[in-house]
DNA sequence: GTGCAGACTATCCAAAAGGATTAGATTTAT
DNA sequence: ATAAATCTAATCCTTTTGGATAGTCTGCAC
């Protein structure tokens, strides 16, 4: 059965170009299609349920109402419907944005035809949200530089990392911040040998070969 | 030019088929094979830095060390070498640790080998990491559920700290990373004596008086 | 009990880092 | 043009680290 799909996009020419690419394809048939999202939500209300379409295709850059408030007052409206942004800005903020509006997928334009069209089916197929992968590789970006942190529902992981024995998880906190082998052992009431050793032992661990390396690794991947 | 990659998978089965399918695809030819993490290790400070791979394919679960604490310590160690995991696992835990420890992207081991191939040699075209579509989706779901929070960076005030000067600024961002002396010199090129004279000079303006002290500085500040 | 892993201590050696000082070359500000 | 910074470089000396090795003592598993 074909696919029944949706597109808003306030410039006509993308919108007749998408549509004879999609009808090309084979396994789509358009359901409607709307130049802003005010339109694009009058238009819905004069479906009928069975008339709706199972993905919509939403630009961004739009007037009245742009894509971001248009997806977050569509999922609300018919959470069975996948909208899927089809734009040309790449920028974090509006990726992100328009995630948690609820879009169910993010694509470029500037995706070949082809791919946009491939993408979509697959999704139809696998039920997974297709996403182009330039984006794909700025959410791991973000990630990687803690502006997206995961906020972990009960945590209790006790967070051990790299096989370390508790003293040394214990002594890596010291170096962490500074401290000399005189004033580990202090610290811990035990001799600087003993601390130095328990050092040694934990830099054969990461596999590194001084405190500043050490201590990046610890910073850089959050060992604290 | 071909690709040069790295395998580090404790199956021999999968290394073997994962050798030949990249071999078979023409671009690629095989740097390092490793069968857990410490061997991978071991094996790359046997081969110059000519001899690196651009990419290694890491599994996650693996004896020893495992593909999370191994992208860690390489990632680290090799900042110029592209890490990608490649899996059977798809749970969030996993996705998430392995990319905050500097995963350049995450394939599934279902994926189809042209696939993977395909993905690689993309990688390599665009410079974009990598991401099996059903990774990408648990990644927008992540999202959606508010178990990913974007943490905006609203001071983006440069914060020139405690007077550095430029040269100074530089050396200290060289210094956070585990350079030595001599590194620092060969970096930047000038004497390393010159480089120390700088660090030496830095540490006054920090009132501190070790690498470890100036780094635990610069991190809980934010002087990077 | 035997074995094993972790914590503890120590010593020797080489390399690196820390500190103080001196000093020429350049750039910048007054 | 002169003074003040900054960057560059070197030398001498002390302290700290990193690495290798060697040993004791504990508690826990088989």
């Amino acid at each position: 059965m074909a696919i029944k799909v949706g597109i808003v996009d306030d410039k006509a020419v993308n919108r007749n170009i998408l549509k004879n690419k999609l009808l090309g394809h084979g396994h789509f048939e358009i359901a409607v299609v709307a130049e802003d999202g005010e339109d694009f939500l009058h238009k819905m209300k004069a479906l009928l349920p069975e008339e709706h379409p199972g993905v919509v295709l939403v630009d961004l850059e739009m007037p009245h109402l742009d894509g971001v408030d248009t997806i977050a007052i569509s999922t609300t409206l018919y959470p069975e419907i996948k909208f899927v942004v089809l734009t040309i800005f790449d920028d974090e903020d509006k990726i992100f944005k328009a995630i948690k509006a609820g879009a169910f997928g993010y694509l470029l334009k500037d995706e070949s035809a082809e791919n946009i069209s491939d993408m979509l089916w697959q999704m139809h197929e696998s039920g997974a949200g297709p996403i182009s992968p330039g984006i794909a590789h700025k959410i791991l970006q973000l990630i990687q530089n803690n502006d997206l942190t995961m906020v972990m529902k009960k945590n209790a992981a006790p967070k051990v990392f790299f096989d370390l024995t508790e003293r040394e998880t214990e002594i890596l906190k010291l170096l962490v911040q500074g401290f000399a082998y005189k004033e580990i052992g202090a610290e811990l009431s035990i001799s600087p040998n003993t601390a130095k050793k328990h050092v040694i032992n934990i830099y054969q661990k990461l596999h590194v070969n001084s405190r500043a390396q050490a201590m990046h690794l610890a910073y850089e991947k959050g060992l604290l």
